[in-house]
DNA sequence: TTGTCATTTATTGTTAACAATATTTGATAA
DNA sequence: TTATCAAATATTGTTAACAATAAATGACAA
């Protein structure tokens, strides 16, 4: 039940991406990433390629594969696409959500308010990104869970780049009052709410001063968990 | 500025999708692909890896490369995702269309009533999806154009699968009327236009038989393309 | 005929060597 | 020092051979 290197390797940097432990613009080198997952270089130009295809990734011809830096353009399009997908995940999970999915989301949030307190940036990004994902999954539609996947995906790099560090992620009360509203079945209440959460996430971006990036390839690839920017 | 290898292999097939050329369950070898557009195997299956991430080919492994056969929920799914996200798409374009807009769009659809009387279906097929994609450039936002663009193509598998030849697309009076309601900047009624508009071609589906498909690589692979670039 | 099974053939998957292209390094000169 | 440029190094891109697996073939027996 062990699946293909190519997927391993997707699945490895999207994890990485997802918890900001690769920035934007990391150049992704085939033969590091082939040393990481002992395979052939083969099987990294077949993720690399898939992950470009999902966007997360950019392949620069000759130069090699990079964590995709996007432009403040393209975090306009994918709030604003990230808005019109929630809403419609809202309205379908309104309602729809078992004993058990309230529980998990519950207990998300506190996960998440520890994280904070704690300053585990990581742990507190993947509980905040498993939180909107569980409600895709109550909505029942596996297109619009992938849309979302992606797009979750390519907010973390946005955040990572425009955030003034701190606002970087979502207000924990929001959620509370989220997990309400669906518990409730009250689906306008509950597409308003989904709706001024992300506006505010996206009100909390500053396009200013230009994203300076690491460049290198973090090895943190391999690390199950946490992050000391240290420098 | 030719492109690489890999994006002629992509969006050949493609295309050849999008105009039913290629059927839902056709395997494409990679020998075949390799022959055909005069490059090595290592370039086919990066090409088949980036369409299997956007779920137009299915990828079983040791067995090769299928274009994907939706099923009927993913049909549901499909078409259920296209609907929220034309619907934003029409938010956004409503007054935005230049007078060239316009004018392609009123062109598109003689074009397209034209290929149904002649009984040319690929052409029929490709004005109706340029119709669409037409206007999501115009709403401006290219996540959702991307998306957009990839339903699309699904939609068409699930056409040539479920549709009992003849409903298989689009009335050219609702495109007609969306185009007004669009020129007008006539918001509310052309969302609902383009809501009605997929629940129609939704309504034609039928599941209750299940599909035969052909399953050789067909050469209409090669077939020109005439594809005007956009705006 | 029809079904089974071993053999052959074709296809996918892996690997390593090589070529082409960037990038870095270090010497030289202003 | 600083700038320039050629050589050295590293990385990406291509190719062909080989291995592993699946599909097709055909002989044989009921």
């Amino acid at each position: 039940m062990k699946d293909s290197p190519e997927d391993q390797i997707v699945n490895a940097i999207l994890d990485a991406i997802a918890e900001q432990r690769l920035p934007a613009g990391t150049k992704l080198g085939e033969q590091a990433l082939s040393d990481l997952f002992s395979c052939n270089r083969a099987n990294v130009r077949r993720a690399l390629a898939s992950l470009a295809a999902q966007q997360v990734v950019e392949l620069r011809p000759n130069r090699g594969a990079f964590v995709m830096t996007p432009s403040p353009k393209e975090a306009r399009d994918i709030f604003q696409a990230r808005r019109a997908i929630e809403r419609t995940i809202a309205r379908h999970a309104s309602g729809q959500a078992s004993a058990d999915d309230i529980a998990f989301l519950r207990d998300n949030i506190l996960e998440e308010a520890e994280a904070r307190k704690a300053g585990d940036k990581p742990a507190e990004l993947r509980a905040s990104r498993q939180f909107h994902m569980r409600i895709a999954q109550i909505a029942g539609n596996l297109v619009l869970e992938r849309f979302l996947s992606e797009l979750t995906m390519r907010s973390t790099l946005i955040l990572g780049l425009y955030s003034p560090t701190g606002s970087s992620s979502c207000a924990e009360d929001e959620h509370d009052r989220i997990v309400d509203a669906l518990e409730a079945g009250d689906t306008e209440n509950l597409v308003q709410l989904a709706d001024e959460h992300l506006r505010h996430l996206e009100a909390g971006l500053n396009f200013d001063e230009p994203p300076a990036a690491p460049m290198s390839l973090q090895e943190q690839l391999m690390v199950p968990r946490r992050t000391p920017p240290a420098k």
